[in-house]
DNA sequence: TCAAAAGTGTTTTATATACACCCATGT
DNA sequence: ACATGGGTGTATATAAAACACTTTTGA
């Protein structure tokens, strides 16, 4: 390998899949409009390329802001893409991010750019744009098998959750019902979730507890070789 | 987004963390000196950039066999490492892979290169060049965790192995001793070795039975929602 | 007083853990 | 006959799963 790498470079662009929960407890994905082909008019994940001077999750950061709006999120390095025919204009590979938002606390301001973003129930995601399909089943993919094993599901609730809202959640991505009991004997059962006293506002039913997860605690307990499982 | 991006684009390599176990079933990986600066003389990971006509996993199967002859191997891409100073070059992003082989049925020829290639037991790593300790560090992290719900471990064992060499090969990667009749329960009770009816060689003590693990069947469970654990 | 969701325990079943001796083989 | 690792079963403890009713609140 010579000091000085003279052939040509493939284009590199960060890709970053937003999932949201709505006010009615859905899960839905972020996706844009394309406004210029190729793939024109069709809906693809929202992205772009990385700058000379910025790092790939700081691309990512930029590319959503940009394009959605979105800021302050959680976000993880999903996989990169790097077969040939991706992109026709280009060889071009991509780092793809998932980021997970709570809709109710994010308030999405229109794109910059003239392009449309839009929500979308898992079910409901048209075709995509490039090899942007394989990505979306591997974004799903990975939130479904991470949510098991790793506390990220409270990124997509407020801060302040029932737990009745918290079994929903888990109950759309893993697509499965659970029993409320032992649910909630399980997650309680971790000591993680901290017990705010205060209730939820405005139901025309009992209302219930609401509850903060303990970052700082699970974190020390991570440390410790604690594994968090649901 | 221009239609074409004109700006300057980041340097795209490929590196590869090659888990090897040796006969005396030592986990280790392989590492190559550096011949020219930047970091002359110093151990890296082996890697090199990906050319415009070849898929990231293709450039990392062909740095591998370039620099250390190894082919034929478990590959699985680990993660995209893209800090501003990892290359004092030279704006580079790397998109790091993990192999897994069985040292004894590999014959590691030299390297086409001048470099030295050599492996390292884990405990023996020195110090290593660009950004190489982190992507180290994450990719024995990430074999710790995937061997314990996914079946590489066989990757690294031979074809036909007995039932000590496996439980070995888990206490040596997990970092702890396990019980062994606990082990042998467990993982014949998931009816994925195949007792082949024959026995290992050359030993002055019993001789153990061999298996080999089921791939064919693994797949099949796994679509109807197996898990494979220890 | 009705509707709607919150909240709460026990029994059964399955899985994980702890633990020690005899067996087969080569030297 | 001895040294070396191979191979095996049971009892206990822990965790998961199944299951239904009472409570609280607002309309």
């Amino acid at each position: 390998m010579p000091y000085t790498y003279e052939y040509p470079r493939p284009a590199l662009t960060v890709d970053c899949i937003v999932f949201g929960l709505d006010a009615q407890q859905e899960l839905k994905v972020m996706l844009i409009q394309r406004d210029i082909p190729p793939f024109q008019g069709q809906w693809a994940i929202p992205g772009g390329f990385v700058r000379i001077e910025e790092t790939l999750e700081a691309a990512a950061l930029r590319e959503l802001q940009e394009e959605t709006g979105i800021h302050d999120v959680f976000l993880e390095q999903l996989y990169s893409f790097g077969e040939l025919e991706r992109d026709p204009r280009d060889r071009t590979v991509t780092v793809a991010y998932f980021a997970l938002i709570n809709l109710a606390e994010q308030e999405i301001k229109a794109t910059n750019d003239a392009r449309e973003a839009n929500w979308f129930a898992l079910s409901e995601i048209p075709q995509l744009a490039f090899d942007h399909d394989k990505i979306m089943q591997t974004a799903i993919a990975r939130l479904r098998s991470k949510i098991r094993y790793e506390p990220i599901g409270f990124e997509l609730l407020p801060t302040k959750f029932t737990l009745s809202q918290l079994q929903k959640l888990y109950e759309t991505v893993l697509d499965r019902k659970l029993d409320k009991r032992n649910f909630r004997k399980k997650i309680l059962s971790m000591d993680l979730l901290i017990d705010i006293d205060e209730v939820e506002q405005g139901v025309s039913h009992r209302a219930a507890k609401l509850y903060q997860f303990d970052e700082t605690k699970y974190l020390q307990l991570k440390q410790n070789g604690f594994n968090f499982e649901i």
